[in-house]
Parts: structure tokens; C-alpha cells; sequence
DNA sequence: GCGATTTAGTTTGTGTCCAAAACAAGGTGA
DNA sequence: TCACCTTGTTTTGGACACAAACTAAATCGC
């Protein structure tokens, strides 16, 4: 009779809540939301045919989150992150990556470098034709959080995806700003040899350096920016 | 005409939301709400005179922060933690605080190290009726809040603030089930001292070594509370 | 007993309504 | 001219009533 099975797998019939968090997170992001635009509840309501209310629950979540803040009785906005915030950012992350790495580097399967293998080939690929540059950050996510996603600390990896997601508009920028693509890539390609080699030490220190570097060139050229910008 | 100004100072006029939030929080922290209690909308709703508009609103604030779990259509219940989650939360505590201690010392001021010892004094106090177990997490949250408020990291902070409000249930068990509170005091008074003296490397490390040692002792107890459970 | 089916209670989402706060112009007076 | 008031509009915050969907528990038939 070919019944049709329940098929537990794909009922993630998430909630409308969830559904637009995902979206507008999705959509900042990616930087499609710029810094400092002000979210009003009944356009994004109208824009994807829910009512208020779900919205209004969902800009909680994304606060909480920290990838927007509300201001009573004025609404949402994007904040603008400040060169101190990003160092700050890159520091907790220069702090807790190595750590997950090295947790999880015993238990990484041929599989998983072959998937981390495939990010860095799209990520070339990407490097060719500049326009695409809102994949790169999450392309760079994505090779990271393969790397570590056998350390089996869920609480860890949730703190860091949510730093990590703070300050992925800015990593783009990061890598715009200071042609940083390449030799992003470079130290990518260096850490997944050493994660096959099982090298933890060497790994985490040169995780460390890369994350720390790219925090320091990015904090410089906002700082440049921002000098340029109060002439 | 003694005029009355607008006297900026006393208006956080907060929203219910954040009020509901802060309430629940609060209960769920303190241990008032036990874990796997059911959250219902209606009954908290009517508990604070509110509707259920700021309810949810709150309930999606706390998932965010971990503090509760919502299961799509069946509502939100205060998550059972496993001795894996809370040795998680302990090395991620471990590994953070030290950090913002170090680069608190330096700014910390006289004002700063007396209010810490006013906390050591009430914890002191606190240590002789042991009734008032609610209180000792609170009070050892400020002790480490204080050491750690001239660091001027506010992310970094915030992100302590909330592992550590995951774990508090647990850090009042930890000191109840292994008579720990006399051992923490008194590593909190040489933590204090090594301040003083602004001896940061030295601080840093016992630190570390507390709360590494809180975290160990508390699985420990933990997985013993299960095994009993088990039979 | 035991599986299938109602049934009651909750969550989720909508629509309408209203109060309070913020914002943006205009208007007024020193 | 310019600070200081109005005033009207927009937007957020919140309440309420109601419909739909889902869960879990009780009931029923066998």
C-alpha cells in the first residue's frame, strides 16, 4: 500500500517565532540589514504576512542573543559595533576556539576533513570573483564549526556560534578591507593538515594567532575608518 | 520655587517584559521554581496581573539565555542539568574568568576591595545558619562581579554573568552537598589578598583552580546524587 | 488488558483596540 | 533669532477575545 510513514525525521515544524528570528538573523548577518537601521515590528510583520506578535518575539530572542538591542518605547536597531566591541569579540573567541579544537581534534573522522576539504575548495573558488563576498563568512563558519563539532560540548559551541555570529558582518569587512582572504586561506589549509596530523598543540597555537590576527587588522581598519569619517 | 526636575536618574521605567523576565529569572536562579517544573503562560500571566503578551515575550528572553527550554506546542520547563552540562559550564567559567580578572586588577580600587570584604563579611555571617542557602549564590556572584567590574569588557561580562546564572542552582548544591562553603570563604579571602597586592598572575591561577575544583567537586556530587537515584 | 478514539487543556497565532511614549513640525514669545 | 511650547502622527507596549493546532490523558470498544 506504500503507507505513508509519520517519517520522524523532518518535522522540525518550528513556530513562526522561530521561523522569522531565523530569517531576520539570517538577514544581519549577512549585512542585507545594515548597522544602525531600525527594525519596526509592523514592516517586518507585513513583509512576511505574520501577525506582530511573533515578531515581537523573535526581536527578544535576537537580543538576547546580542545581534540587536532594544530601546523602550523606541523600537530595535541593529547596533553599531564599536572597534573595542570586535577586539572584544575576537578575544573571547581567541580564548574559547582552541579549547573546543582541542577537544575535538582526537575525535575528527576522515569525513570530516574531507566536508572541511569541500568549504576551503568553495572558498577558493569564491576568491576569484570578489562579488560574492556575503558567502565568505559563512563559508569561514562553516570550516570552523566542522573543526570543532566533534568536541561534544554543546554549550561551548552555542557560545561561540553566537559570538561568532555577532561579529560575522565585520569578518567580512575584515577580509575586504584587508585583501585578508587569501591569507585566510592560507591558515586555514595550515590548520587542517595539522588537525590530520592529530597536532593539537600546533593547532590550537596557530587557531589562536589566526583568530587574534584577524581581530587585530580588523580592529585597525575600523579604527582608520572611523578617524577618516570624523574629518 | 524648588522646581521639579525631570530627574533623569530614576526612570528605567522598564517594560512588563523585562520585569516578568527579571522575576522569573530571579525565581529559576534562586531555586524558588524547581528543575523540570512546567512554565504555563496562563498561571504566570495571572500571577503578575499581566496578560500573556509579555509572558511569552520573557519566556523567548530566558531561552535565549539558556535558562529554560521551550518544546514546540508543549510550552517551557526548567532544563534538568547533567553532571556533563554543569562540568561544561564550570571550564567554561575556568577558562573566562581568569582573563577578566587579570585585566580588572589593575583598575580595581580601594572602594572595590572594600565591598568585597563587606560581601566576605555577610557570607561569613550567612555561614552560621545554614537556612539561608538562597543567599550564598547571589553573594557569590557579587564577590566575583565585584573583582571583575573594572575590566571594561562589557560583552565578555555579560556572557560570565549568563554561564554563570545557569550554573547557580548548582553552586548553592555544591557547597550544601560537600560542605564547601567554609573552603570557598576562605580561598575567596586569599583570592581577595592576592588582589590587594595586585599580583595578578598569582590570582588568576587560584582562581582558575577554584572554580575548577568547585566544578569537580559538584559532578562529583552529582553523578553520586544519579547513581543513588539509578537504583 | 489494550489499542483506537474522543476530549479537555495548552500553546500558538490573529485581529482589534487603546494608552503611552517618541518624533517632527509649526507656532509663540522674549 | 532662538528657545520653548503646543499639536498631530507614528510606533511601541499591552490587553482582550477568539480560532487553530497540538498534546496528553481519559474513555470506549473489543
Amino acid at each position: 500500500m506504500n503507507e505513508i510513514v509519520p517519517t520522524d525525521l523532518a518535522i522540525p515544524r518550528q513556530s513562526l517565532t522561530l521561523a522569522v528570528a531565523d530569517k531576520l538573523r539570517d538577514q544581519i548577518i549577512r549585512g542585507e540589514i545594515a548597522e544602525g537601521v531600525q527594525l519596526r515590528q509592523d514592516a517586518i510583520a507585513t513583509q512576511f504576512q505574520v501577525s506582530r506578535i511573533p515578531v515581537r518575539e523573535a526581536l527578544r530572542q535576537l537580543e538576547a542573543e546580542g545581534l540587536i538591542s532594544i530601546v523602550p518605547n523606541r523600537g530595535a536597531i541593529v547596533p553599531v559595533l564599536s572597534p573595542e566591541d570586535v577586539e572584544e569579540l575576537f578575544t573571547i573567541r581567541a580564548l574559547l576556539e582552541p579549547e573546543l579544537l582541542k577537544l575535538s581534534i582526537p575525535q575528527l573522522t576522515q569525513s570530516d576533513f574531507l566536508q572541511a576539504e569541500g568549504v576551503l575548495k568553495e572558498f577558493e573558488t569564491e576568491l576569484e570573483h570578489e562579488d560574492h563576498m556575503s558567502r565568505w563568512g559563512r563559508l569561514n563558519w562553516q570550516f570552523h564549526s566542522i573543526l570543532y563539532s566533534r568536541s561534544n560540548r554543546p554549550r561551548f559551541l552555542s557560545i561561540i556560534r553566537n559570538v561568532d555570529n555577532n561579529g560575522e558582518r565585520y569578518t567580512r569587512l575584515q577580509l575586504y578591507l584587508t585583501h585578508g582572504a587569501s591569507r585566510a586561506n592560507e591558515e586555514h589549509r595550515q590548520l587542517l593538515d595539522l588537525c590530520r596530523n592529530r597536532d593539537a598543540v600546533a593547532a590550537c597555537k596557530l587557531l589562536r594567532q589566526h583568530i587574534q590576527h584577524a581581530g587585530q587588522s580588523l580592529k585597525q581598519a575600523l579604527v582608520e575608518r572611523r578617524n577618516f569619517r570624523a574629518l
